[in-house]
DNA sequence: GGCCGGTACCTCGTGTCCGAGGTATCTCCT
DNA sequence: AGGAGATACCTCGGACACGAGGTACCGGCC
């Protein structure tokens, strides 16, 4: 849905652009893009315009309809738990968080994110005991692993403070 | 498997401790958990042994039998390519992978990830050219994302570079 | 004494994801 | 001329994840 906001596609140009997300986003199968833009159709989400074959096939250039835009924008203003704290999701709405167009808004969702990054957490625990990196002496990839995390987690803080600021101002 | 492969657990620890890897591994639901159990056990991956009630229900032990060990170095060896390319998986692969025991085949498992995060990689496009973050003036948001996730990149570089020279010294 | 919340396991229906397979067209190379 | 490979869409079966619901026991609070 964000990238049809971005402008109308077909299917296989979608695809495309989800697998272009290497890495935070895997990329969507065939079998799973037809139903769901099928299942979507059908619900009133988007409209779909056949277009005689320019390449190949013709294309189903799919637009996003005014019920999709706001469903679009009912799950960026509102999105579920797991788009704050999956890191995958969360990507996802950051990719797309333009769209809700109301800085007050973005501001509370980048707030809801920041919320979750500050909160103490450790992956590995000894009974009650939060683990660190120096308690795996002998276990170099959970000391990357720490090292990697936590240099995300800081650029990531940093930058949703300054846009915090930047936004409130 | 992970966490079976470092002790003995019951269901329920398993669950708490898959879900302590917040930000990076979904939550495991119970309905998800208990029937997995019990198909990793008809398949002789796990062993299970019921003790009688220590706080409230009994608990149910589960091992990892040779078979289940077997499996389990077997995916660290030669995970599939979505553990390579796909943050949540790769770090579950990581912090399992001191279980490998094989220098050469953790390396190679390194290398796998570090020619992967080498490749040239943007995440949007229009048509072939890649679009970087200065390509997005007016959407901080993508911005930010191309910051984060440059970031996160480099130093996961630099560690693997670190970590390939010294397992191989 | 009763009830709430945590521990610990389980089942079932719904949804959805994927891989394998299929169809058809166009371009490029030989 | 013909085949390979990319483009573009589609269907179906199997696997599996999830939420809702259920059972049972324990400790602590009022």
């Amino acid at each position: 849905m964000g990238f049809l906001a971005d402008a109308p596609l077909h299917g296989y140009e979608l695809r495309r652009r989800v697998a272009a997300l290497t890495g935070h986003v895997r990329p969507i199968a065939d079998g799973t893009l037809y139903p769901t833009i099928k299942r979507m159709e059908r619900a009133g989400l988007l409209r779909r315009d056949v277009q005689a074959g320019q390449m190949a096939a013709p294309r189903h250039v799919l637009t996003l309809s005014p019920g999709g835009q706001a469903e679009l924008l009912r799950q960026l203003r509102e999105p579920d738990e797991l788009f704050i704290t999956d890191e995958n999701r969360w990507f996802t709405l950051l990719a797309f968080l333009r769209h809700l167009d109301d800085p007050a808004a973005q501001g509370a969702v980048l707030r809801r994110r920041l919320n979750f990054l500050t909160q103490p957490a450790s992956f590995f625990w000894d009974g009650d005991r939060p683990l660190r990196a120096d308690d795996f002496p002998d276990d170099p990839f959970r000391r990357g692993l720490f090292r990697i995390a936590t240099a995300t987690s800081r650029t990531e803080i940093a930058w949703l403070r300054d846009m915090l600021t930047s936004l409130t101002r």
